[in-house]
DNA sequence: CCGCTAACATAATCAACCG
DNA sequence: CGGTTGATTATGTTAGCGG
């Protein structure tokens, strides 16, 4: 458990005013960085990038509020396809695809199929066993829980069409904020006798 | 107690990889 | 090609911490 620069196991990420300052002035160049900035932004304050991405989401997102309580500053009619001097490179400039072999993703889906909703220190542990940052990790399961919901409900067809069904959804956020925040036992060690899943 | 905001959720979409 | 799926986004919610 080398875990060298990671201050943050459990807390709330508390960035520092020299970070602010930078994270805030890169912002302002750029809302929308390229992965190599954010990488680049993660080493410079000594972060993880995953932090540098959740930080640049809230960001955009509070600035967007303030937006619509001052709509003055519109430019949207020009179509800015190539800047000059600015050089938007981050269009297309993403992590590259993880490929997942199939002992990893078994281990995944095994995990998955445990808690869907894994903690930090759960992912984590499953980062270090399967040897894929725990980012990664994390976007497997929300992809996967996303794409898991969507099936369902696109499942039921043979019941005609009976309109007037809606709302259900808080029934599955609850749950999962739950899972999320208590389900810190079964996931620790996991029975791995039985489980075949195919 | 409250406001700010990091952390995390889903859904939609972009895009890489592969049969 | 088109389907599968990893990466990114907008948007909304929850929880921790400082005033």
């Amino acid at each position: 458990m080398a875990q060298a620069v990671s201050p943050n196991t459990n807390r709330r990420t508390k960035f520092t005013e020299d970070q602010l300052k930078i994270l805030i002035y890169a912002f302002n160049q750029k809302p929308y960085p390229s992965y190599a900035t954010k990488q680049r932004l993660a080493l410079e304050i000594n972060t993880e990038e995953s932090r540098i991405q959740i930080w640049f989401q809230n960001r955009r997102a509070r600035h967007r509020f303030q937006k619509r309580s001052e709509p003055e500053e519109h430019l949207e009619s020009s179509q800015d396809e190539d800047h000059p001097e600015e050089k938007i490179q981050s269009r297309g400039d993403r992590r590259c695809r993880t490929s997942y072999t199939s002992s990893q993703l078994h281990t995944l889906i095994e995990a998955f199929m445990n808690n869907p909703y894994p903690g930090i220190d759960s992912r984590q542990q499953l980062a270090i066993e399967i040897g894929v940052p725990e980012s990664r990790i994390q976007i497997w399961f929300q992809n996967r829980r996303s794409r898991f919901h969507v099936q369902r409900k696109r499942e039921p067809d043979e019941a005609l069409e009976q309109r007037q069904d809606q709302g259900k959804i808080s029934e599955v956020r609850v749950q999962g904020i739950e899972t999320t925040q208590n389900g810190t036992d079964l996931t620790s060690d996991s029975y791995s006798s039985g489980a075949r899943t195919r």
